[in-house]
DNA sequence: GTCTATAAAGTGATAGAC
DNA sequence: GTCTATCACTTTATAGAC
């Protein structure tokens, strides 16, 4: 009965590691399996934890799911505020750096296997969560990330960098231009897409939004 | 697949329509429930038929469901070639076809709990698919499809109607501007989308699309 | 149409840290 | 002493066989 864990501060006072282990675990293996394959016993191995302890932090497998969704959807959100931040705070060259955060976005939300890759879970069990909180990862996540984009398009339009008139509409376009295409080959993540095969999508892409929003 | 026809339904003859009670039967299951959830007995009682007939027809529910999913992908290929033939075959008002069309096919893709609603499930289960049956699926489905689009995409600017260089890349665009960001907002159909939001989302996808391959 | 084996969600009693 | 993790257990559902 020995958990033979020579790191873990086997005293149990502070929960919230215990619990960002779990919520770490959670994720890994939520994105990895889905919903219904994902068993509580193996995010419980993963996280190092004994089942019950699961249960005692977050109730049952559903909250347990909704509160790593929503965490990670605002995660990830601050993660793709920094890409647009580093990409397009400064324009050297519009193409090629609307081209390097699009790759980076790509990247970051489709890496497959890695922390953020809930996406796909959530989309697959969408039929499946309470309303209410799909509205709430969905303003916590894609939205979010969809209103930073339209207002540094904003900033490029105000430095006559590019014409729109809807800076919504243009950030929905610049997305869909250079994000779903990708997301749809590789399946939100579940399927590796090559780096080359991006670049090119998300270079097409680019190229296609530049056209519809050109310079003045 | 097609072969003599049986006129009795009891007979101890070949029996394709029980095969074909449960591939309908399945689809409607899988696609409404998901692969997991899914289980062989409501699919069997959806059916009308016994557990036993299921694993005599299609050996097991792996194999019923890959089965399915590339039937399915055939016969909905077929649909939307039909709404593309009847929409963009005779050119009224260019901008009004293409959204007439591609409002009727996003309807078919995206009608929730339709039988053909097992898009949904495939892009889900997409990690625990055999690559060798996901590119069957593609292939038969969305790749045929987007090919379909293509070539009247081609024939449309053979008529001056449109001006394209690469016939796939904007058949590929139309479908990004006109189709992802409805099946986006509905997660595949999971969550009914209103008709307005779907005709406004067409109708501005369309207008970007002809911005982009404007008319000579 | 019934039966079995299995896997997984959820719970209660116990041991141990502060 | 109290609080929290752990293990063993129960229950339920489901794939697949007879």
């Amino acid at each position: 009965m020995s958990t033979a864990n020579p790191a873990t501060t086997t005293g149990s006072r502070r929960m919230p590691e215990k619990r960002r282990a779990i919520a770490r675990a959670a994720s890994t293996v939520f994105g990895r399996e889905g919903y219904t394959r994902a068993s509580v016993d193996a995010i419980a191995s993963e996280a190092g934890v004994s089942k019950r302890t699961i249960y005692n932090h977050f109730g049952d497998k559903e909250k347990l799911f909704l509160s790593v969704v929503l965490e990670n959807a605002g995660e990830l959100t601050e993660i793709i505020a920094g890409l647009a931040d580093r990409h397009l705070h400064k324009i050297v060259d519009l193409e090629a750096d609307l081209t390097a955060f699009a790759v980076d976005r790509a990247k970051a939300v489709l890496a497959a296997g890695e922390h953020y890759a809930l996406g796909r879970t959530i989309r697959a069990e969408a039929g499946n969560i309470p309303p209410d909180v799909l509205a709430a990862w969905l303003a916590a996540g894609p939205l979010a990330s969809q209103r930073d984009l339209a207002d540094h398009l904003t900033r490029l339009a105000s430095q006559d960098l590019l014409t729109l008139d809807d800076p919504d509409l243009a950030a929905t376009h610049f997305t869909l231009l250079t994000f779903s295409g990708a997301a749809d080959q590789s399946f939100y993540g579940a399927v590796p897409i090559s780096d080359a095969a991006l670049h090119t999508t998300v270079t097409t892409g680019v190229q296609a939004f530049l056209r519809l929003y050109p310079r003045p």
